[in-house]
DNA sequence: TTTACAAATCGTAATCATTACGGTATTATA
DNA sequence: TATAATACCGTAATGATTACGATTTGTAAA
């Protein structure tokens, strides 16, 4: 998912695409990782000062929502980056910049033939540690 | 881990063995998968009414860092459950009632020769789904 | 078995992320 | 440009978790 097809996904859904939306936007675009609610806010505040929590947060589970963010849940907190819609895999995340790396490995086939009587409807698979880039030494 | 290991462990370690650690952990070890602190409390109230929010997480969090414990974060809730030693696996978890079942497929050997220069410390994997014993159909 | 003291617990307040809401402003489009 | 639906603001409420001074309790030495 990138900036256009999500503006697109919005117009053709019949939301408004608003400065604070698009902005939303291009702060994901740019992170190319997780980010919080709060790194969020934090951006916004030096264009739109005082900005609400209601808009932040009702514009996050919006996205979410239309699947053009995808979110993971660490240390107690809820981070957000642009779904990745190309194709199935899994992320390393640094505990560090956030930034993610594509993992083209899963094992669900062979789980799902463990769990012959069980109803899956989801799995998450996530590597965490401290990418090339945020290593001091 | 078992309730008879943690309270060795305890002792051990130099902290006291009394009536409500021992409780807590006959509760994890009868549960059988994941609890939050807020069941654990539910339970303990029937034997020590007004027991403080201090104590359950002072020792939810003691249990965690003995390793008697361990935790996953789930709808924006830590849960618990007795701590796997015998060998390392993954969980499928019921999000009815939170029992697990071991899953022995995990996908970490190739995934390390896919991270050359990433300082690995951790990962996650889990099924979300439902149990057969909670399928109503 | 008392005593002494560190550890554990209580009762409650504070914190942090998130959610909720009534009133106002803005966007899309007719 | 008028209109109505949507978005946003300011702020209060919620829910999980953490924190703290005062009190109680286990443990082990005397």
């Amino acid at each position: 998912m990138n900036m256009n097809e999500a503006i697109d996904l919005l117009k053709n859904k019949g939301y408004k695409t608003t400065g604070k939306r698009k902005d939303i936007l291009t702060f994901f675009e740019q992170a190319d990782g997780y980010r919080t609610a709060k790194d969020l806010i934090q951006h916004l505040e030096s264009t739109y000062e005082g900005i609400s929590f209601d808009t932040v947060y009702r514009n996050l589970h919006l996205y979410n929502e239309l699947g053009i963010l995808e979110t993971t849940e660490l240390n107690g907190e809820k981070h957000f980056r642009m779904k990745c819609t190309h194709h199935h895999h899994h992320h390393f995340i640094c505990k560090d910049c956030g930034k993610t790396k594509e993992i083209d490995v899963c094992p669900m086939e062979e789980v799902t033939k463990r769990l012959a009587n069980y109803d899956i409807e989801g799995h998450k698979f996530e590597i965490y540690g401290v990418c090339p880039a945020c290593q001091t030494v």
